[in-house]
DNA sequence: GCAATCAGGACCCGATTGGTACGGATTGCA
DNA sequence: TGCAATCCGTACCAATCGGGTCCTGATTGC
């Protein structure tokens, strides 16, 4: 379905939350997991991983928590989904990488998908985490006006 | 990894192929399998997903086979994408659809991946299949070269 | 009537993902 | 100095999903 991890989906939220908490102060990843809804392992691996790619920034200690990096607004989409999902291309067969196919020698598409790779590139990298946030939540559905 | 699966990249060789063969006859799926390299069942799964989609046009019996409904550069990605991996939507949750998520009510991300499954659908609109066909299948690595 | 082909479904195995658990390191505070 | 709270890294398990195969029918031409 083309579709991305429910992790990446978790990292926007607890993101989201990170950036509205944020008055210089930091977020513990259990208190996190209460504000968010989702289970407090699940957001502990999450803020791991963001931790690893320097989305945020982890403090230990008795007073430790986690903060952002950097403003959601200078945080492009692509860059959680790199961190979360590994590299963007649609294929296993990341743009001309050599050496992973078996059937590299007759394999008729090597290639083929770099122009759609680039084209979602493109279009993701336009897109910040900001701009996630900035929609709301619960938007009604037609279906659901369309039956009041 | 955002990955589509492997049965679109088989669908596109299989109607790339097809497309070279197009003097009005048609073609077996076993023919297309050797024709191919890719295995026979694959390929007569692929073409049975195809013209359940309305792309590939198959025809009974002893002298029959599969030939394009139409042209590939009137075939856009997103068909081939949509037919064989479903709709266009990076999460679970398409759109807005309601009722599929247990936890809809308090789920904080609802709605909120719209502007990129549009941004993605925009991208992929523009490309079709037949500019996917006019790629070089066989492109060499810069890695490669600059071992050389 | 027979052979060749598409059509549709069921099935199984492997891989990936989501989620969990545990031990260790670091920091603040009493 | 010890303790508690927190992050860090890794390993592990269960469930889901996708890739691939097979079988049985329906259709068509010879």
């Amino acid at each position: 379905m083309l579709r991305l991890s429910k992790l990446t989906d978790y990292a926007v939220v607890v993101l989201t939350r990170l950036e509205e908490a944020e008055d210089g102060g930091v977020l513990t990843a259990p208190g996190l997991a209460a504000a968010t809804g989702l289970g407090e392992p699940t957001v502990a691996k999450v803020l791991k991983i963001l931790s690893h790619a320097g989305l945020v920034e982890g403090r230990r200690g008795a007073a430790g928590g986690y903060r952002l990096a950097r403003p959601l607004a200078e945080m492009p989409l692509t860059d959680v989904i790199a961190a979360i999902d590994g590299p963007i291309a649609l294929t296993a067969c990341v743009d001309n990488s050599i050496g992973l196919c078996d059937a590299e020698a007759t394999c008729p598409v090597r290639g083929r998908w770099d122009p759609v790779n680039d084209a979602i590139r493109r279009a993701l990298s336009g897109i910040s985490i900001a701009d996630l946030a900035r929609v709301p939540a619960i938007v009604p559905h037609p279906d659901v006006v369309a039956a009041e």
